[in-house]
DNA sequence: TGTAATGATTAAGGTATCTTAAGAAATGAA
DNA sequence: TTCATTTCTTAAGATACCTTAATCATTACA
């Protein structure tokens, strides 16, 4: 698990040992089981999550109360309720594990003591927010542009084993569509 | 314009006089005249640029040749092609002033000097790029679930003066519908 | 000042997607 | 294995938004 870590992290930056060590030292391993609340909406959000292994949602309530996922996340993403953790708000989404999930965990201020000592970690978080930026443009792109069909087509293209690891209906929510219409799309 | 650099800056990080000199001195002041454009799609983005004022638009072409505006950004805004900017691949937006506008230019290669050098700079770009982020994530999220007429008055609520300074055709792709459509909106 | 170019409105008909409701299929617990 | 719960499908009617095309209003420029 160290090694997936540190693979990871250097993967952007090169870390030695002994801050590998350092940074390993704050995390927290913490197992959650298939339905578990990794944060509840409403909780001011502390924590950046790593997900060593398994599948977790991100999700809020509509104001027609269903359930709507902004983000699904595996193994060797980050996530976390980032306008609550930067802005210390209650938070709007909820984030729920959908399997049993492997989850490091890393309190912010912690980080951000650790951003002082280690630099470079500032700037691993500095580019991997880059790239949280970089996919959330482009799935605004994607979604505003393309029709629901080519959304389900690009999604099982890109993501094949979501379709088999997560019911239809969230699938469903995910694309922003009912799952009526869902259904509907799939019999073309 | 170095002070409103350096409220602006200090309003994240505190610098020293001293930092503000050297960061600005890597700063080129270029004035945009209306329509000009800043960046145009396929050329590989180098820049961050920060508008000191005046007005401009982010927008990409569909693949029915329509403009879609993605971003309009005002004084003290960061823009770029942020996928272009970090991957150094083509951009798929094209970056123009709306209005004579007057933008400070920082280079890539320069801006990562000024991160070795200046390890504050570094934590400066990674609250920016998470404040980006939590605007976009927001966006989305209002986007996907409120209807057209609803962003319409979002919008009108928090920036009025857009209304005057854009064209109603602009505001119409930033809101996804057709300038058509939004004539309709307007009237009820 | 007049004319061209640009931007905004209106209206008719069409399509994507939603709502509701019911039944079918799959999954999990006892 | 059976029953209850969860998930998926089907279909009819409703609505948000689009397309096209014409007209009207405004701005820019010769």
């Amino acid at each position: 698990m160290k090694t997936q870590i540190k693979t990871y992290f250097n993967r952007y930056v090169e870390f030695s040992d002994a801050e590998i060590d350092e940074i390993f030292s704050k995390l927290t391993l913490k197992i959650f089981q298939k339905k578990d609340y990794i944060l509840r909406e409403g909780k001011i959000c502390t924590n950046r999550y790593f997900i060593i292994s398994g599948l977790v949602r991100s999700f809020y309530i509509d104001n027609k109360g269903n359930e709507k996922i902004t983000q699904f996340a595996i193994q060797n993403w980050w996530v976390t309720s980032m306008e609550s953790f930067i802005k210390k708000t209650p938070s709007a989404i909820s984030i729920q594990a959908l399997e049993k999930t492997e989850i490091l965990i890393i309190d912010k201020d912690e980080l951000e003591k650790l951003f002082l000592s280690i630099p470079k970690l500032e700037r691993l978080f500095r580019i991997i927010t880059e790239n949280m930026l970089i996919a959330t443009q482009r799935k605004n792109d994607i979604y505003l542009q393309m029709k629901s069909k080519s959304r389900y087509d690009d999604l099982i293209n890109h993501f094949p084993d979501f379709i088999q690891r997560v019911p239809q209906y969230m699938i469903a929510s995910y694309l922003e569509i009912t799952p009526e219409y869902l259904s509907e799309l799939r019999k073309s």
